[in-house]
DNA sequence: TTGACACAGTACCGTACGGTACGGTACATA
DNA sequence: TATGTACCGTACCGTACGGTACTGTGTCAA
């Protein structure tokens, strides 16, 4: 009778006539489809992601509906509940976020590095921007409520996600002879605290000013290279007379 | 008729007879005498941060009221509304922290490593304790909604707070010759960064893993070690042969 | 004793919101 | 043309909550 995004516990969902919305498959887990979505539904979700930005999670499902153009029972029979409305746009919009990876066996210092530098900004960029910090400001509240899986969603997105996408980068930063590692986690750690600093915290506590794109740029490489001077395989002092560490510009 | 602790903006309030609370005072500023409470309020404010942790933004003035043992109309006539409540439990806790300092004008370095993996020390345990969660969460929401300004609070009392705390400290490492700094903020965001990690945004998406106590302070050393050989005045070589470093052990 | 006062407890009110039901419309298929 | 369906728009309902008002009760001071 409906084509809900979610799993179909709540409600009965016989075969769906529409395209997109694929109800019927893998009823039982748990898993959102977010690829699964008609364009309709991408749209409204759309909406929702705007209306986030906007409001945070004050925002009605009225509002949704008036502003989407959409009536209320479509809303339920589509996401079951507001819940599920805040699942499917978090998930939706995790899809779409890319990180650039790095390919091959080994690789050159340089190489290496700009790959850092491209991961780092990229993340940067990700984090400081409205539509992250809407997203992670809802799943903090929602964590400290207990009242729904969102926190988990964002942090298997976010930090969770990045480790795991720079995980392999560092593996061929290992094998090519760049870095060494005694722990890997604690690494990632230090390569994480690096990159966002204090950006992330003061952006969900509401602080206005933005790093300009050559602002992130430049913290990208500064964090990345402060990064290969505490793990770089020593290759420290090149980096260091390379000018590339924040020593004294009189140095 | 009242005492409330917020500014007179929104209630007269006539001289207070109640010792604790000294509304009059200061009227027109919206300062908030988070010090003047009584101890009666003080208790009121307990049973909200409790609440706040237990179910975040989510509590009700009525229960608030039920746990508290005190009537709606007491509620509002100390605190003006449900904002002015929350914002004085937020100031009320922030005046609470301490952070540990440094005295003296030039000092040792082991002194100052000491000192510095105490502050670090003591930051990772606030930040990752439940109560801290519970307001950076709160303040984090309403910092979407733009319809308070706990944000701001938590910002200046959080972040705000620990850079103000740590620069005179940075400056004694720097005029006894331990450090040097080529730009004091971004030395202040680096060792954030070193220190708190994923650590605060893990916990505020309600990730339930905490770390120990001498976990803590394991990172803590770890980060200022980390801080000490990218910013350490010609010691670099000394604090890795130290093994202060995390090299691999191998080496 | 009497009054002022601070406070607890509770009933009450207005409203906003989540969720449901229903009528109407467009479209597709037979 | 007839039927089913996916959807919009909106009226509706129950409830929960913020905020107010009122009724006690204990305390302190004159």
């Amino acid at each position: 009778m409906n084509q809900q995004i979610k799993s179909a516990e709540l409600h009965d969902n016989a075969a769906s006539g529409q395209a997109g919305a694929g109800a019927g498959a893998d009823a039982g887990t748990s898993v959102i489809l977010a690829g699964e979505l008609s364009s309709r539904q991408a749209e409204v979700l759309g909406v929702v992601l705007d209306l986030m930005v906007e409001e945070g999670d004050g925002f009605s499902m009225a509002k949704v509906c008036r502003r989407a153009s959409c009536s209320k029972e479509t809303l339920y029979n589509w996401f079951g509940d507001r819940d599920g409305l805040l699942t499917a746009t978090v998930q939706w919009q995790a899809s779409k976020v890319k990180m650039p990876g790095l390919a091959g066996g080994l690789v050159t210092a340089d190489a290496f590095r700009d790959s850092l530098i491209a991961f780092a900004t990229n993340w940067l960029t990700v984090i400081t921007g409205d539509v992250s910090a809407a997203l992670n400001r809802l799943a903090i509240s929602h964590a400290g409520t207990g009242k729904s899986r969102l926190g988990e969603i964002v942090l298997k997105n976010g930090p969770l996600a990045m480790t795991g996408r720079l995980r392999p980068i560092f593996e061929i930063g290992v094998s090519s002879g760049l870095i060494e590692l005694d722990s890997t986690d604690a690494a990632l750690k230090t390569f994480f605290g690096l990159v966002v600093g204090d950006w992330q915290i003061r952006k969900l506590l509401g602080e206005t000013t933005r790093p300009s794109a050559t602002g992130i740029e430049i913290n990208a490489a500064r964090a990345v290279d402060q990064f290969l001077a505490l793990y770089g395989a020593g290759q420290i002092p090149a980096l260091f007379a390379a000018g590339n560490i924040n020593t004294k510009p009189s140095t």
